[in-house]
DNA sequence: AGCGGTCAAGTTGAT
DNA sequence: ATCAACTTGACCGCT
């Protein structure tokens, strides 16, 4: 009997009551300076923890790992609402939360990680949204840094008509950011533009790993097969290696491939993964409720 | 209490 | 030209 992979659960819960609170922009900046940072206090408490409460779930339900909402701390690095964690009513406490998270965790060989959204591009040509992406960076990786969070997994963005020009910049900034940073970042296959053979390369040049998406990579083939990707991507880990699943929506004659489905089709689960010690995020719609099944199938 | 329109940000490709 | 999709629905304001 294989052990079974460390399977990652993305954000959220469907049926399990965990849920984390937003809010919005304009509604912050209605209110009074003053009544703002009640607000955000209470936002960013319920959602430390809720995090708790997502880790021990995933301890009595043997799921390993568990993605972090990039707007946990809502509104974190907005331009105009921004703000410090510690400057919030509370700021403290909140902060101990989050470095409580972190020791169970830790205690129960958590693993957690960390998926900026799509507006964080470190291979643009317009220097402000290189900029505003960093500083998101540095808040992510600052509650990285309470949790013991060590991945931040990021695409490698636009191609601007000339992937290679992008690439050469994504490398520049890469070598830029601070250790805190650069220690937990990583590079993901997207399924549009960047394949595992575009990211290699720069992977090879900073010393930052693959995630290897086996699903996007069927969606955008780069003449790798899935057995050569597997294997150019677990080496450029030098920790346990992180890997994306998913299963398209209808199916893959379906038209919506790119669409998520509610759970994990076993075949989709490459045949070359089998035996492997790694962390498999599921990018399933049905969350919690598909993992444990393709747990129970694994096990069955 | 329930429901619909809306939400900070970037880029791509379908329509 | 507009807009959905992307790692993810939840919030807010109205009836």
């Amino acid at each position: 009997m294989t052990p079974p992979f460390r399977f990652g659960l993305c954000c959220l819960f469907k049926n399990e009551p965990i849920t984390f609170r937003l809010t919005t922009a304009e509604f912050l900046l209605k209110k009074q300076p003053g009544e703002r940072e009640g607000i955000l206090a209470a936002l960013c408490l319920h959602n430390a923890r809720s995090l708790l409460a997502a880790l021990a779930y995933c301890r009595d339900h043997g799921i390993g790992c568990f993605r972090i909402n990039s707007r946990i701390l809502p509104l974190k690095t907005h331009p105009e609402a921004g703000y410090a964690v510690k400057d919030l009513p509370g700021g403290s406490d909140i902060i101990d939360i989050f470095k409580s998270c972190g020791a169970f965790c830790r205690r129960h060989d958590l693993r957690t990680t960390f998926h900026p959204d799509q507006f964080i591009v470190l291979s643009s040509s317009d220097p402000g949204i290189v900029q505003r992406s960093v500083a998101e960076l540095v808040y992510q990786a600052e509650v990285a840094g309470w949790i013991h969070a060590d991945v931040i997994n990021l695409h490698g963005g636009g191609a601007y008509g000339d992937k290679k020009t992008a690439l050469q910049r994504l490398v520049k900034v890469i070598r830029s950011l601070s250790p805190k940073i650069r220690s937990r970042l990583t590079l993901e296959n997207d399924d549009r533009v960047y394949t595992p053979a575009d990211l290699l390369p720069v992977c090879h040049a900073t010393g930052v790993p693959l995630v290897y998406d086996v699903h996007h990579h069927r969606c955008l083939p780069d003449g790798l097969s899935i057995e050569q990707a597997t294997q150019q991507a677990l080496a450029t880990w030098s920790r346990e290696p992180l890997f994306h699943l998913s299963s398209p929506l209808g199916g893959w004659s379906s038209r919506t491939l790119r669409s998520h489905d509610d759970f994990i089709d076993p075949a989709d689960i490459p045949a070359c993964w089998r035996g492997l010690r790694i962390t498999v995020e599921v990018e399933a719609k049905a969350k919690e409720l598909a993992v444990k099944k393709l747990l129970r199938y694994l096990s069955a």
